[in-house]
RNA sequence: GCUCCCGUGGCGGAAUUGGUAUACGCGUAGCGUUUAGAACGCUAUCCCCAAAAGGGUUGCAGGUUCAAAUCCUGCCGGGAGCACCA
């Protein structure tokens, strides 16, 4: 047994104090910046969670370190947030204090794990040193024009009596809360992460990401290609934009259709017979919830503007207006041209309300090809098998079977289009749009999902908005000397839907920078997203006070080589944070676009029950206790070891065991090498037995233990960097498996051995390290660390096996595996193989057609062929 | 509805540039060690058919190939994200 109490206590004081884990600026080094995604230090203190993804980036950095790089490792706090404001408005406990309890305790237990964190460079974002630059960076895009004030629908959650942004709200509810979300028109301020849509879809194609991550930022960002096409009102001045992906449709449009909110209601009151009506409408549409427009997404409703008509620019067509609310006021124009025969919706609609249905579009017909080359086709032309789609459609949806009444949705040839007839789809939406713009009435345009981001929060615990609201000067920013506003602290932070800044005197009631007059401070703080936007700059340059970094520093360390986190972050703080890098490079403030060049997810750790651990299920996995019961380096490996990194994994404490007994192994053996280093020769171990194989003795013990130290040492730097840990730690103790069978290992296989064990369990090599001698210099002047080690190389000949199995199969089905020099040609194997008396049962008197000889070494990183490589014959009979 | 991912022993998983399916760990059983237990060590362990030789097996059904867990098509099941986006 060893203490693994006392071990690890020792060693995380002595690398503290040595300064092992420091990054060093400009250093000749090449350099290495890998990030975690730091926590918000919950009153929960830490999850099992957190630590995955930290063990994950030490491992990464405790071998680039031995590996010769200069490596950036830090950790901060992400300490504004709501639960800290509503855990003061239950217990009065100011947030600042309850906030920094928290960051002692996280920090505390993060410390515990033997992290190698540069702890000289720690961020807390609710500083007033950190959030004066988070003030500067809403002045830098407020003077770029990036950062703005407008009044706009907005999503309010009444429960936090707070604005939310597009993101925060999932399924029509409070992110946080999860109460759920009504619209209110409210003043706020947004940052244009519009204006960078392009740019943030672009940028994807050029970092190494998750290819899920970036397909989820896309759909996010929501790119569509059309057209803005303008529909005259009869007998009236007024035009009505709509924007649309199939102006190949338009002579389809039969009516339109415009959001409940459009101005054009407004505009056209005096012609419109039943305004009332129509107002009555748009009321009751706009006290509708998120989750009630949801439920009733089937059944369309809505209102024909009596009065007025609309010109189909197609065909000069009078058609009626519509008011209803399947039509949204954010997206596009905030009107439709509907197209029935083409559009589920506005099939749906027409159907419920007896509008014509024109059909445009005939799907293309293939005859005479084969079934291949039509889904070839099909993927390429996007048609779908018309009668199929149908017979689903009509079975689910629609009572009416006549197939020339349903919706035919992809593309195909033109029919009823006037002079368009005949064309594809592809073809005519060009050549519509050219001619409607050769009439004034229509351009190309591209629409985007994404939203200008609202950043307001009428809060407490967050950065103060730096903006001044004089009486006669208007909107002035804070000069920027006067960062930071401090976060008043004698206020009542209670939530009464406005911010509780406004209680205070003093920091609401200022005079005006500018003119010296009455003036007022905006009270609302910065969505926390803001101070998460840019902590990857500041970890370069912490303590800096005339700048958020400095040019230099940024231009060593930035970008981040590495990040991992959550993959719940995916379109709020990923692509926020690529907002303002992308914004500060716009600006010239840095020479990079991109802020993280590689971005692995953690998967989520279940409780043993597979499910999500929570509080009132009472399976929550402590991980003080685990550390205390079984130690750190236990936790991280058996963290590492779970399965896959980016898979949920439910926790097994069987399994932490299983890790336990290993280290418990390695530890033995360590101990038994220390007295018997001399003489080991006479422990001579008893041969390796084969598992499968009866084959013959395979070369000497301790050559067979070389040969597997290397082939291990490859294959754990290989599975480092491709983040399969799980496979690492597996050849680790298959490593341990062999040395403890053979009851002794070399000493200078077994010091190679703990240096490819260190990034996994570095309290255990550390002190096998000095405990068997292996340090330098004497211990008052410091002991020489194992992570001051170099990384060892393989040597690429022990790599390989010497034997290997030859597998012969008849047909594809092995007949028999025989031992074979490595280096065996094809010849040769062809003559042992026909020599085998199995092998000469199944050809018996059928002829041999061929032979196919496969060389496995050639593809050496199989993990398989890897430790037991081999050569595979295939007969042909 | 749209987009994407995943289905391998009793369990977590390994193997996916097509080439010995089930590495490693857990669990289980037997044996050894021990006063006892724990711990440790050894052996066995995919399932089914078969006396054996063999045959079968990676959600299901097909296809391509000398060879398929891996590639293709369809279906079934599970998960994630977006969601009336024109």
């Amino acid at each position: 047994m060893y203490n693994h109490k006392e071990i690890e206590q020792k060693w995380q004081k002595r690398w503290e104090a040595e300064g092992l884990n420091r990054a060093l600026d400009f250093d000749s080094k090449p350099k290495f910046y890998c990030l975690d995604m730091f926590p918000y230090p919950s009153g929960a203190g830490l999850h099992v969670g957190h630590p995955e993804g930290y063990t994950a980036t030490d491992i990464v950095s405790r071998y680039k370190r031995m590996n010769g790089y200069n490596v950036l490792h830090p950790m901060g706090w992400d300490a504004f947030g709501l639960p800290a404001e509503n855990y003061a408005i239950k217990t009065k406990v100011h947030p600042d204090k309850s906030t920094h309890e928290n960051i002692n305790r996280f920090r505390e237990q993060i410390q515990s794990l033997g992290l190698s964190y540069d702890w000289k460079r720690e961020v807390d974002t609710s500083s007033p040193e950190y959030y004066k630059w988070t003030q500067w960076f809403f002045l830098f895009l407020y003077k770029n024009g990036w950062a703005y004030r407008a009044k706009a629908p907005v999503n309010w959650c009444p429960s936090c009596q707070t604005v939310l942004a597009n993101e925060q709200v999932i399924d029509g509810a409070c992110d946080r809360c999860k109460t759920e979300v009504t619209q209110k028109e409210l003043k706020q301020w947004f940052f244009k992460i519009t204006d960078f849509a392009e740019e943030l879809i672009a940028g994807l194609d050029k970092i190494d990401w998750p290819e899920s991550t970036k397909i989820m930022q896309k759909n996010w960002i929501g790119k569509s290609e059309g057209a803005e096409i303008e529909f005259l009102i009869a007998n009236c001045e007024l035009r009505i934009k709509v924007f649309t992906t199939r102006p190949d449709t338009i002579f389809g449009a039969t009516y339109m259709v415009v959001a409940p909110e459009h101005e054009i209601i407004e505009k056209l009151k005096d012609k419109i017979e039943n305004y009332a009506e129509i107002e009555k409408y748009a009321l009751m549409s706009e006290r509708k919830t998120e989750r009630e427009r949801l439920a009733q997404e089937k059944e369309k409703t809505g209102l024909e503007l009596k009065g007025v008509k609309a010109i189909n620019p197609a065909n000069n067509k009078e058609i009626p207006i519509f008011v209803a609310d399947y039509v949204l006021k954010g997206y596009g124009t905030g009107a439709i041209m509907a197209v029935p025969k083409h559009d589920l919706r506005d099939y749906l609609f027409a159907q419920k309300y007896n509008l014509p249905i024109v059909e445009v579009i005939k799907p293309c017909e293939i005859r005479n090809v084969s079934p291949r080359l039509i889904r070839l086709g099909r993927k390429k032309l996007k048609i779908k098998n018309y009668h199929k789609d149908l017979a689903k459609r009509d079975n689910l949806k629609f009572k009416n079977n006549k197939e020339e009444e349903s919706v035919y949705e992809d593309e195909g040839v033109l029919v009823n289009s006037g002079e368009f007839n005949g064309l594809e789809s592809e073809v005519a939406r060009e050549k519509i749009t050219e001619w409607l713009a050769t009439k004034g009435l229509a351009k190309k345009k591209i629409n985007y999902k994404l939203r200008d981001w609202l950043i307001s929060r009428q809060r407490y615990w967050g950065a103060p908005i730096p903006i001044i609201y004089c009486e006669k000067c208007g909107e002035v920013p804070v000069p920027e000397e006067d960062l930071p506003v401090l976060l008043p602290r004698d206020v009542d932070f209670m939530p009464h839907g406005e911010s509780p800044l406004t209680r205070s005197k003093e920091f609401h009631k200022i005079k005006c920078p500018k003119c010296g007059g009455k003036a007022r401070r905006e009270s609302d703080t910065m969505d926390t997203f803001v101070c998460s936007s840019w902590y990857f700059f500041r970890y370069c340059d912490p303590k800096n006070a005339e700048e958020f970094a400095s040019k230099k520093l940024l231009k060593y360390w930035m970008p981040v080589d590495l990040y991992v986190g959550g993959a719940e972050h995916t379109v709020m703080h990923l692509l926020y944070s690529r907002f303002f890098t992308k914004a500060m490079h716009r600006n010239g403030l840095i020479n990079f676009d991109e802020p993280f060049l590689k971005l692995r997810h953690q998967g989520m750790i279940l409780a043993e029950d597979g499910r999500k651990m929570s509080k009132s299920l009472g399976n929550i996995i402590n991980p003080d206790e685990v550390v205390e019961k079984y130690g750190a380096d236990t936790m991280r490996m058996y963290e590492m070891f779970m399965g896959p990194f980016e898979d949920s994994i439910a926790w097994n404490t069987k399994g932490v065991i299983g890790v336990r007994r290993f280290l418990e192994k390695v530890w033995r053996l360590g101990l038994s090498l220390r007295g018997a280093t001399k003489g080991s020769d006479e422990a001579r171990p008893p041969r390796l037995k084969r598992k499968r194989l009866s084959g013959q003795a395979i070369s000497s013990p301790g050559k067979n233990l070389e040969n597997l130290l290397h082939k291990t040492i490859k294959k754990i730097g290989e599975d480092i960097e491709h983040f399969k840990f799980n496979t690492a730690v597996a050849s680790l103790m298959i490593l341990v498996n062999h040395m403890e069978k053979e009851k002794f290992a070399p000493q200078h296989l077994f010091e190679l051995f703990l240096k490819i064990l260190s990034p996994f369990a570095p309290h255990l090599a550390e002190e096998l390290w000095t405990q068997l001698g292996y340090k330098v210099g004497d211990a008052d002047e410091g002991s020489k660390s194992i992570f001051a080690e170099k990384w060892p190389e393989y040597d690429s000949r022990l790599a390989l096996e010497e034997e290997v199995d030859l597998v012969i199969q008849v047909n594809g089905k092995v007949r028999a595996v025989v031992q074979a020099k490595a280096d065996i040609s094809e010849s040769e194997a062809q003559k042992i193989a026909m020599e085998q008396e199995k092998i000469k049962k199944w050809i018996g008197d059928k002829k041999v057609r061929k032979f196919i000889f496969v060389h496995f070494l050639r593809q050496q990183s199989h993990y398989l062929r890897h430790l037991q490589p081999g050569r595979l014959l295939n007969i042909v009979v």
